[in-house]
RNA sequence: GCGCCUGUAGCUCAGUCGGAUAGAGCAACUGCCUUCUAAGCAGUGGGUCAGGGGUUCGAAUCCCUUCAGGCGCGCCA
């Protein structure tokens, strides 16, 4: 069921009673089912405009709606509300179409083709990935996942920061690390990273190319150590998403950026349009120009170039590509950083609306409720894999994504831990393995499996069989609301929702029994829910297992 | 000081472009495995939606304000 068929229904009705200007109709989904299935406000909305009681124009609505055979009742409740509850044939006729069609019933084409490129993660490859990368890595994902299914294109990329002083100080700390693996006294740079995956590096070099930089001064060897020290520790990021799940179509490299010139052609265009002036000794970028609170320096009175430069240069490659919509996802310590890259999308001609922010807040990581320290440099936190080791990827992932992006999480180790066998994401997949093991054991029964789809689902009469078609009727509802929102989480709570209507429903009836025809019809309707979990699971980025 | 985010059950969180009696999981307590998976089911208890004021037929939701927590306000990245 779309959201726009029951619209359309009532607008129609309504311009009957001679609306013109009709208010966009909401249509919601009552908590309380007394209340039918469907529910819609537009008489409450009208009153103000009719200068008539809502209970009336209700009335009238419900009079003027021509072809009601998809419900079985329409009723006119509380201060003017319009209830509908759907028919058992239409019921029927709708996850008949789902069994049939699969996930292209589930999908609607929202996109239509239109270009997204989602930027996720993005971490600086001077260590590996936390948690708080974790939660960017899992809601990047759900959400390319979720915009695809709807229909769009979507291009998932990592912008790599393999220039600047971070990368140069990893080199540095690398060959400090490497120096002292000799016996060579070297002073360990004030704000270096002080991780043990530094010492890893450092000795590994040593293996591999013993004393060949010893005498060498930090100058001459940095491109080598920072090369393969960031190299190194990408690999190792790339690892750690592909263990948890999460993949990229492109990597773009911010050192690439300045080798292709298109961060000095970036300048030179901001500076054709008048954007640039110098002062101080520095080149600044009239960021005011656009709403910015202070202007932002591009090259610094020193000749180089500061983050602020190649994040110009990086985003204007993205607007050059012609996507439709960019979304980039950034921690929410980042967030004060919005305006300057919106103004930056105007200076160069676009709306700012071209690109969407999400931020996603910060993760304090606890261990039995006290907090644990994160700090890259001084090589104190837990790292992403740990906690995949610790509790799994599919909790983890689960953990983020019940939760909107922009609540601060507390994620404490202890109950992860002690919550993981419990934890919900279970149940969810539980009802997938159940439902499959059910199939098994119906086959094992010589039933005609294939033959599920033309079932009679008119013989599904009971409440919990009733309660489940129209759940997953609201799928498309739920869909639809959650690529508009962009908001994956809200998939999470249907499915386990879905989930909680089908163990009951399992516990209570018997799926296969000696009555052929009710046993396809069940078959049938346990097909119908098993779609509809992989549909979500998949969207989510988690498994679906057959059993467990 | 200014800006952004958050405050809902003991805990972790949904619900927030205004809708009907505020929900879920965990934790607690009582029951249910010779029959398709007990990672399950049935049941019980649990709330000043941080506080105050306002807007209206109607507010957890919108506005104002106070309090509490997080984050940000670099010629760092």
């Amino acid at each position: 069921m779309r959201k726009k068929v029951v619209a359309k229904i009532i607008e129609d009705a309504a311009k009957l009673l001679g609306v013109e200007a009709l208010p966009p109709v909401e249509i919601e989904i009552p908590r309380n089912e007394q209340f039918g299935d469907i529910s819609a406000t537009a008489a409450l909305t009208l009153a103000g405009i009719l200068k008539k009681p809502p209970r009336k124009i209700a009335e009238e609505i419900v009079d003027s709606i021509r072809d009601k055979s998809q419900f079985e009742k329409i009723e006119v409740a509380g201060p003017g509300f319009i209830n509908f509850t759907f028919s058992k044939e239409y019921l029927a006729s709708e996850i008949r179409q789902l069994l049939k069609q699969g996930k292209k019933f589930l999908r609607e084409d929202i996109g239509q083709g239109k270009k997204v490129q989602i930027e996720f993660v993005s971490a600086n490859p001077t260590g590996p990935l936390h948690l708080g990368h974790g939660r960017g890595g899992a809601t990047g994902e759900a959400l390319a996942n979720l915009l695809m299914a709807a229909g769009y294109r979507v291009e998932r990329e990592y912008y790599v920061n393999d220039a600047g002083r971070q990368v140069k100080l990893l080199g540095l700390s690398v060959f400090a690390r490497y120096q002292q693996h000799l016996g060579a006294e070297y002073p360990f740079p004030e704000e270096g990273y002080r991780g043990g995956y530094i010492e890893d590096i450092a000795q590994e070099i040593v293996r591999l190319h013993g004393k060949d930089f010893l005498q060498a001064s930090f100058t001459s060897a940095e491109d080598f150590f920072t090369g393969y020290a960031y190299e190194k520790i990408l690999q190792g990021i790339k690892d750690d998403l592909r263990d948890f799940g999460i993949s990229f179509d492109t990597w773009q490299s911010e050192r690439e950026l300045f080798t292709e010139g298109v961060v000095a052609k970036s300048i030179a265009e901001l500076n054709e349009k008048g954007f640039l002036y110098e002062q101080d000794g520095a080149i600044w970028f009239k960021a005011t120009a656009f709403g910015d609170e202070k202007d932002r320096v591009i090259i610094k009175q020193d000749g180089e170039y500061t983050y602020f430069t190649s994040d110009i240069a990086y985003h204007r490659g993205k607007l050059e590509k012609r996507f439709d919509e960019l979304i980039d996802i950034w921690g929410a310590d980042h967030h004060g950083y919005i305006p300057r890259i919106h103004a930056v999308i105007e200076a160069l001609g676009h709306p700012k609306e071209k690109l969407k922010v999400l931020l996603v807040q910060m993760v304090t990581l606890l261990r039995g409720g006290k907090p644990v320290q994160m700090s890259k440099r001084a090589g104190e936190f837990v790292t992403l894999r740990e906690v995949i080791d610790e509790v799994g990827a599919d909790t983890t992932k689960f953990i983020f994504l019940t939760r909107r992006p922009d609540s601060q999480l507390e994620f404490d180790l202890e109950v992860a831990k002690a919550q993981s066998a419990e934890n919900p994401v279970f149940y969810v997949q539980y009802a997938h393995a159940r439902i499959n093991s059910i199939f098994l054991h119906a086959r094992d029964q010589g039933i005609a499996v294939e033959n599920i789809p033309d079932a009679k689902l008119e013989l599904l009469s009971q409440p919990e069989e009733i309660r489940i078609m129209k759940k997953l009727l609201l799928y498309p509802m739920v869909f639809e609301g959650a690529v508009s929102a962009h908001e994956p989480h809200r998939i999470t709570f249907y499915i386990q929702e879905l989930a909680g209507f089908f163990h009951p429903y399992y516990n209570k009836h018997r799926i296969v029994t000696e009555d052929i025809p009710l046993t396809a019809a069940r078959l049938a309707l346990c097909d119908a829910v098993s779609i509809v979990l992989r549909e979500g699971l998949e969207i989510l980025g988690m498994k679906a297992p057959e059993k467990m």
